[in-house]
DNA sequence: CGGGAGGTC
């Protein structure tokens, strides 16, 4: 075994773009500063904060002017006239710009200066994730000294934060699809701005085609609405719409090729050098390599924390410990190694260990999934080691089996590793594998749309209006297989038609609930068999991260913990107990108070409740707000909310019809076969139903790891399925 | 006997 990991450097190699050179940079044309300032006059003007006004704005003041001096040193501040310009002359711009170019924060505002929000139209700018969503429209909002919600605002799931005064809009890319649902135009914004498209996600990849589209139908029909009033006209005519897309990587070509070879410009980026290091030759144990390589970072470099990209929780695990053990072999000395594990499943208390400082004198060791390459930004990494390795999600169409495997990592994201290692000073970054291994790595990671299940993107394009799917103009497109597949499962499910057109009213149902189009199924089926009540539970809890929280230390804890809910019937009834424990725990705690659902004692009473039950609290919390949300809309579209009350056959016998595609029937071995693809699986362990062996039963989840497993499973009875769905599993009797 | 990461009017 080798006790040492010999590494060769590599400069991160320059790439050759095009750049926006800046030509400004000796004329003044930063004016957002003007902005700013009248923002306050205006407020000033209306008189408000009179009392308190002085004081603050000395304060404010001096902020403000620290938050100018920022805006005007970022790299796109000195382009601004120009990437301006761009935009005007260009109905579709490319911008590539790298980290810290300012571009998220910047482009909207220098567009909102320049007079895109004429007429009271938006700006929307989009992201993939909820949190850079909020966090952005916070930063920008200080930058205009205006509070959120008035001319900058965002917008994501179960959180609204503008008004009719807002012109920024900050939301994530799937919002702005549901948006589109609604308005197939999108109508009030004259700018969209799509950011981080490089990253590919099924809704940025959706949501590309469809702009596209509406660009088109714009320009088409500039006014075609039809207009009684002429103040309508002016504030609701449709002018064409200016696309921004915003990507970090440097291959701008396929964009610009996909957006009929629009202009793509590169803004420069503020990021310190990274050495990049490789293996001289392969190394066969990661696991080993990676950790030679801590303690030699460790004992040989300088200070600065360490980010390793691992692929799982219990790789994390193994290496934490084993991380423990060998630094008890050093001398006392150099013992001082903290290691942090950060991966989603983690609680976030837990989580948020991340963010504090080493204590004096000891070096932070961040043990991460790839939630570190993008989702969470971790201060203080000098030091990046990259396994090169993912644990990526795959999806067979043909027998919708998901599974979870680890590959090789793309280029791309080699680099978005190795630059979490520039962020304050300069870094180096480890790659455990040789320069040669490096160059064989595709250079991008195979978007998500031609990996995952379907139904749901069909769902909505065939809701948007768009009934070719096979034919809709994809970035890259899924293969024809897997759309037929999804478009076979609505016919079944009953969304679609014969024709492939969108069921009325179930299929246009099923398009405004944002769930799993199966479980949306599941609702409507449950309103004619008077269990909706149950059936929005189950689906909100489904819909969630797993509910049960069992850390390998108190294994035997939790499993106790969990028996108190568990069912005999399955998990699905489990969930319901689970989710209407918490319910009462609530009340209890809310007792003989008029407090609300957001009071902080009683959110924290809840914590307390899930600690002590091993439920995950942030998949509670995430499962109740899915139920506000969705008793919310089927109360809309008029459908019963009635419970079954004790009778759970009842419920079973809706589970049963809802979710007949997934029933799987006991065989002579033991195991059971999925009678929709004939797959052989098996119980999960982590089911209520492990250890028994029930004839028939249906499941939610078909997952392989080591084996083929289904989770979230229930026992029914197999005449319930002809009686349910004869038209799929016919009448046998 | 076991869980990459996002996300939805």
């Amino acid at each position: 075994m080798p006790s040492s990991v010999l590494f060769e450097v590599r400069r991160q190699a320059e790439e050759s773009v095009e750049k926006l050179v800046n030509h400004d940079r000796d004329h003044k044309v930063f004016n957002s500063g003007d902005s700013v300032f009248s923002d306050k006059d205006k407020m000033r003007e209306q008189g408000k904060r009179k009392f308190s006004w002085r004081n603050e704005t000395d304060e404010s003041f001096a902020r403000m002017r620290k938050i100018a001096q920022q805006r005007k040193s970022l790299p796109i501040a000195s382009v601004e006239r120009r990437v301006v310009d761009e935009v005007r002359k260009n109905d579709t711009l490319i911008i590539v710009g790298e980290t810290g170019s300012g571009k998220t924060t910047q482009l909207p505002q220098f567009l909102f200066n320049a007079g895109f929000c004429r007429d009271g139209k938006l700006i929307g700018v989009t992201q993939p994730r909820r949190v850079a969503a909020v966090t952005v429209a916070k930063r920008v909002a200080e930058e205009c000294g205006i509070e959120l919600g008035q001319k900058v605002g965002y917008s994501i799931r179960f959180e609204d934060v503008t008004s009719s005064t807002t012109r920024i809009k900050y939301m994530t890319d799937g919002l702005l699809l549901r948006e589109a649902l609604l308005d197939p135009r999108l109508s009030k914004y004259s700018v969209i701005i799509v950011d981080e498209a490089h990253e590919r996600t099924v809704h940025t990849d959706v949501l590309l085609g469809l702009l596209k589209n509406v660009q088109r139908a714009r320009l088409r029909s500039p006014t075609n609405q039809c207009l009684v009033d002429s103040k309508d006209f002016h504030t609701s005519k449709v002018l064409p719409l200016k696309l921004v897309i915003m990507s970090a990587s440097l291959d701008a070509r396929g964009f610009s090729e996909y957006l009929g070879n629009a202009k793509a410009v590169h803004v420069q980026g503020r990021q310190f050098p990274v050495d990049i290091l490789y293996t001289y030759s392969p190394e066969s144990d990661y696991i080993d390599a990676a950790l030679i390589t801590i303690f030699q970072i460790h004992l040989e470099e300088g200070p600065g924390d360490i980010l390793v990209f691992l692929t799982g929780q219990e790789e994390i695990e193994s290496v934490e410990r084993l991380v423990r053990e060998r630094a008890l072999h050093l001398s006392e000395d150099s013992r001082k190694i903290l290691t942090v594990p950060v991966y989603s499943a983690l609680p976030s208390e837990q989580q948020m260990q991340v963010f504090r400082p080493a204590p004096d004198g000891f070096r932070k060791v961040i043990l991460a999934t790839n939630i570190a390459e993008t989702s969470v930004t971790i201060p203080g990494i000098r030091f990046v080691i990259d396994t090169g390795l993912v644990k990526a999600r795959s999806f067979n169409p043909r027998t919708g089996m998901e599974s979870l495997v680890i590959i090789p990592i793309s280029k791309a994201q080699a680099l978005q590793r190795s630059g979490r290692a520039g962020r304050e000073v300069p870094g180096k970054c480890f790659r455990l594998y040789t320069e040669d291994e490096f160059g064989k790595l595709a250079e991008s990671t195979i978007p998500e749309i031609k990996r995952c299940n379907l139904s749901n993107v069909v769902l909505q394009l065939k809701a948007l209006g768009i009934d070719d799917v096979i034919g809709f103009d994809f970035m890259d497109k899924p293969s024809r297989m897997a759309v037929v597949k999804s478009l076979e499962h609505l016919y079944v499910l009953g969304a679609l038609t014969v024709e492939g057109k969108l069921s009325d009213p179930v299929g246009f149902q099923m398009a405004r609930l944002p769930l799993d189009p199966i479980y949306a199924k599941g609702l409507i089926v449950a309103s004619k068999l008077n269990c909706l009540e149950e059936m929005l539970i189950i689906v909100s809890m489904l819909s969630v991260e797993s509910i049960f929280y069992s850390p390998r230390e108190k294994m035997e804890e939790a499993r106790a913990a969990r028996k108190c809910f568990a069912s005999q019937e399955g998990d699905h009834i489990t969930l319901l107990n689970v989710y209407r424990a918490s319910v009462e725990s609530l009340e209890k705690s809310r007792m003989g108070n008029q407090e609300t659902i957001r009071d902080k004692t009683v959110e924290k009473k809840l914590n307390k409740w899930c600690r002590e039950n091993f439920i995950n609290s942030r998949s509670l919390r995430h499962a109740r707000e899915i139920h506000r949300q969705i008793l919310g809309h089927v109360q809309n579209m008029g459908l019963n909310v009635t419970s079954c009350g004790q009778d759970m056959d009842q419920f079973r016998r809706c589970l049963a019809a809802s979710f007949f595609l997934n029933a799987a029937v006991k065989q002579p071995d033991g195991l059971y076969r999925a009678m929709a693809s004939g797959q052989t699986v098996q119980i999960h362990p982590s089911s209520v139903l492990f250890g028994t062996k029930p004839d028939c039963i249906i499941f939610n989840e078909l997952v392989r790891t080591n084996h083929n497993y289904i989770r979230n499973i229930s026992r029914i009875d197999p005449l319930w399925l002809s009686e349910f769905a004869p038209h799929y599993y016919g009448n046998k009797e």
